[in-house]
DNA sequence: ACTCCATACCTCGTCACGCATAGTATGTTG
DNA sequence: CAACATACTATGCGTGACGAGGTATGGAGT
């Protein structure tokens, strides 16, 4: 498992990418993110919903219920701010993964970023 | 610049890092941070210096004034739990790359984790 | 029928941490 | 002799993860 402060700076891109393919709702992200990654990013749904309703507050996702089923549903989909800010966040990842790399911290290579 | 939550899970494992070459004190930290990482990931003082005094508290640094040059300056060093405290957060590190990358958020690839 | 687990949502309180801001003190440079 | 660089310290605000706890319904086993 994973830090917690880790997971602060993981957790939203991770949505955000999940709910850049097809609009999802909160019980199923918890089990995407399990599965998807093994494990390794998996979050509590009193870390996920939270979470939700901050993405949601910020415009970057929107909601819509689904009484079809046999229980309601709550779904979200990405707005084009939250495509936006997905962008932003997979470029910001890139480099700190990039970073990482330049200290040896990911792998053990360890040179100077040219 | 990167986001301070991202900071969050960057900063620890990259001043631990640092400090398992060779000891260094803060100021010049804050320096090798900029340069070696191309101001990717850098940090300012008031970000730093309690991010090791807090590394200190938990034992995984050490330190001690050295008077002989112009100014006295505070060196730091890596404890035998700092470096299984850099041994650990790397696996975690590696670990979130590795799920980063099986969401498609660092490569395109995006494949689910075998 | 009844129990238990899975599904699906929501809420509150605690704790940690980034960093802006501000302060102190000395060496160096124009 | 005024700026600027070096070097460390202290404080307060805002943000967010997550444990713990709560509600309600569907389905599976006995």
């Amino acid at each position: 498992m994973i830090d917690r402060e880790l997971m602060r700076g993981a957790g939203p891109v991770a949505i955000l990418k999940l709910l850049g393919h097809r609009e999802m709702y909160g019980y199923e992200l918890v089990e995407a993110l399990e599965t998807r990654t093994r494990g390794l990013l998996a979050m509590g749904q009193s870390t996920l919903y939270p979470l939700l309703y901050n993405l949601e507050a910020k415009g970057y996702i929107v909601s819509r219920w689904v009484e079809d089923g046999a229980r309601p549903r709550k779904y979200y989909r990405l707005t084009s701010d939250g495509r936006k800010r997905l962008a932003d966040d997979s470029r910001q990842w890139r480099d700190v993964a990039t970073a990482m790399e330049a200290l040896g911290i990911i792998n053990g290579a360890e040179v100077a970023l040219a």
